[in-house]
DNA sequence: GTCTATAGAAGGATAGAC
DNA sequence: GTCTATCCTTCTATAGAC
């Protein structure tokens, strides 16, 4: 029995509200700085009727936080040993970038567990995400070793390519602060900025 | 008369063990997760007693943001636009790598402010910052206009080296669950990436 | 300057009527 | 399913003794 398929119109219609709300919250003020009272305005509902959906507050951000970093690895799953290495790893980089221009509260959600110590998602990042991105440095790796592109670190590859793309979802108010009105979406000018950068490290040269 | 110089020795030293403990807490936790109990137990005083020494849990914030952004700036101000471009761009590189690496508990505090929509500096980024960006962004502009280094959007190279740089700071605790025990510091090798990349990026080449 | 005691508000969670 | 009322804890801040 599928649980979800139990519930009625309106629990569904609710708990997704709640998660919504939830989702706003947690990921501007991190899990203690964010109060039931906020999270229920945000959610059209009274504190109780919350808590009627969800036992505890750390019941809607434990949901919230399962799965998140499935999402986020995505696009790093998809990066194929056996296509073109250029292409694969600049096709990441996009795929990574419209993630935070389609889920920038997500991506804060998770910046936020980040800087907390990531108390509830230490453990994946040393296992699931070590294990995933071992995996795929060695690929960079060899791509390298082929000549096919650069020699370049694999690790601080993948690592420029999370801190630029998610800094645009993270650093959303710094970075509409300094470009000013005029500039409101810094998506398609960032596309092809980080488009160039990494074509000009990886594109091999001077083949000795 | 200097306000410091009226302060008993040990009014500086409490002073300075609650803005200590303070950039841990807020660094860790933002403004709303921190608690005047786990400030003042850090400080090794008592709630009260950190209480005498700062009005509010705000007050305490307050001087802990004061000089932040001008500390964060200070490696931006001496990019020379009469020194050589390439060199100019990669010193500011790698200065503020050293900031992330030296300070980080500054960057975390930056960004858990940033992250809550800068309640407190929103201001300054539109004021302070834009104009330093915008004035060192036409200098960048310049160079790649006369052909000295290849042509780039200026914001976006410098939103990048924020990204990069402020990373290593901000999520730590992942660069170093990936990295693992054996590569504890990731920081020489990140600094040696950083190079090559903002190299090869804005070595001009194939002038026409 | 530091402490104990405590006021007063806010926050998480539960009880029970409807 | 939703509400009012309420309990209990945590939190910021103050009072006042020492």
């Amino acid at each position: 029995m599928d649980k979800t398929a139990t519930r009625t119109r309106i629990q569904t219609k609710n708990r997704q509200a709640i998660l919504d709300a939830g989702l706003a919250v947690f990921s501007q003020q991190g899990f203690r700085g964010a109060t039931l009272d906020q999270i229920a305005k945000a959610a059209g509902l009274s504190r109780p009727n919350l808590l009627y959906y969800f036992p505890s507050k750390e019941a809607i951000h434990v949901v919230l936080l399962a799965g998140l970093l499935d999402t986020w690895l995505d696009p790093l799953r998809a990066l194929d040993a056996g296509g073109n290495p250029v292409d694969e790893v600049l096709a990441y980089v996009r795929r990574k970038l419209e993630l935070s221009r389609d889920f920038p509260r997500e991506s804060r959600l998770f910046a936020n567990e980040i800087l907390q110590g990531a108390p509830r998602i230490g453990a994946a990042l040393s296992g699931e995400l070590k294990e995933l991105v071992d995996e795929k440095a060695a690929v960079i790796r060899g791509w390298a070793a082929a000549g096919q592109i650069a020699e370049v670190d694999p690790y601080h590859l993948i690592f420029s390519i999370w801190a630029m793309t998610q800094h645009y979802a993270d650093f959303d108010v710094q970075v509409h602060a300094v470009l000013g009105p005029e500039r409101a979406d810094p998506y398609p000018s960032a596309g092809a900025y980080l488009d160039t950068l990494f074509r000009s490290l990886l594109t091999p040269r001077n083949v000795t």
